[in-house]
DNA sequence: GCGAAAAGTATGAT
DNA sequence: TCAAGCATACTTTTCGC
């Protein structure tokens, strides 16, 4: 049987939440904002409600930038592990929505896919009851509203996701997906970020449609291999990729902005030592080990560089954590030149740490 | 000179 | 002009034979 695909995205997710703990905020602009500690607002926006768009203000913006544009709004600093919370109790419903365990897909704190292909018998009408259930249910349990899509895949489901929002729902069927996509411009397509999306104006494609139409060997040659013939498929909204289940990322890291641009070892590395800590903390509670450690270094001219390590075996301790990001760094202020902005840790090749204890008393 | 692993970069969404 | 903190996919370089 043939896919249907439901996505759903929380409404301007973290503004929303701090709407519904403080109902005072509501109908004004609300900004939420990742600080940087350098001044009273060095940081980004992470996420605006509805309101302070109509300023012109969203995420990404540097926050001095969403002052300038409306200093009457409220500015919020991020409480992530908070929205966390919310986010589960919302994964929780979705996930009893999907076909089975394997049919659920959590692709961001506020985002996940469910395939209901089996428990609508393919029927895109149920798909859509489905939705609205979906909606009625996270309003009920958590007073939030959301966006939901459903397509015959993962990229259409999204793309539906986005078409009416906020509070929307959007079904596009199979027979519908051609004109969906027609006369869309390409950095609509899900994955065409603005590097891609100029590359393809130098090209002379502007809509989906032409992308669809273009010619995939120009593609290839422009994009690479995977990207150009992933674009050529995407236009014409093809996407085979499963609707699956994750088992937690594949990396943990943690960055941070320097108080200072600054190349001197003794005011860095106690800002890593300290987002060295952060990681060793969640690689605790998610219970594994590690065997890639990566220093990254974002320099005063705002390029990013990284610097790797690999470890003979996984392991899951701050002290060897800690070690070799100072040798990392170290060697990186040797070769380096440039001031640092900001620094940041990460670890990968993540491997469960198997509790034979555990094991051994459960047999 | 090959395939695999490691290192490093580019990109994207919030 | 001002620019956060994440993760993933992809590309290039190095390693082991």
């Amino acid at each position: 049987m043939s896919h249907i695909v439901v996505h759903v995205d929380m409404d301007y997710f973290y503004a929303a939440i701090e709407e519904r703990e403080d109902p005072s905020l509501k109908g004004r602009p609300v900004v939420v904002c990742m600080y940087s500690g350098r001044g009273e607002h060095g940081g980004s926006v992470s996420t605006s409600n509805y309101t302070a768009r109509e300023y012109g203000i969203k995420s990404g913006m540097p926050c001095s930038r969403a002052i300038k544009l409306n200093p009457d709004a409220v500015f919020l600093p991020v409480r992530k592990e908070f929205y966390t919370e919310v986010s589960d109790s919302i994964m929780e419903i979705l996930r009893s929505h999907a076909d089975n365990d394997e049919s659920f897909e959590q692709i961001s704190i506020d985002e996940a896919f469910i395939e209901v292909a089996d428990n609508c018998n393919g029927d895109f009408e149920c798909a859509r009851k489905l939705g609205e259930g979906i909606k009625q249910k996270i309003l009920e349990k958590e007073h939030l509203t959301c966006s939901v899509g459903v397509g015959p895949n993962k990229l259409i489901a999204k793309m539906a996701s986005s078409e009416n929002k906020p509070d929307g729902l959007t079904v596009i069927s199979p027979h519908d997906v051609k004109q969906f996509l027609v006369d869309r411009t390409p950095s609509q397509l899900w994955g065409v970020g603005d590097v891609t999306t100029a590359r393809l104006e130098q090209m002379g494609i502007k809509t989906v449609g032409q992308l669809a139409s273009s010619d995939i060997v120009s593609l290839i040659d422009a994009f690479g291999k995977k990207k150009g013939s992933w674009l050529k498929k995407a236009a014409q909204g093809i996407d085979e990729s499963p609707v699956r289940q994750r088992e937690g990322s594949e990396q943990i890291g943690r960055i941070a902005t320097l108080p200072e641009n600054s190349s001197d070892y003794h005011l860095i590395m106690p800002v890593l030592d300290n987002l060295a800590g952060d990681v060793i903390r969640k690689v605790i509670e998610r219970s594994v080990s590690f065997r890639q450690v990566t220093l990254i270094v974002i320099t005063s001219d705002f390029k990013t560089q990284t610097r790797n390590h690999t470890l003979q075996r996984a392991v899951a301790e701050k002290e060897i954590l800690r070690q070799h990001l100072d040798k990392l760094l170290t060697i990186f202020l040797e070769e380096n030149k440039t001031d640092i902005r900001r620094i940041g840790v990460r670890v990968a090749g993540l491997q469960e740490v198997s509790s034979q204890t555990t094991l051994a008393s459960y047999f």
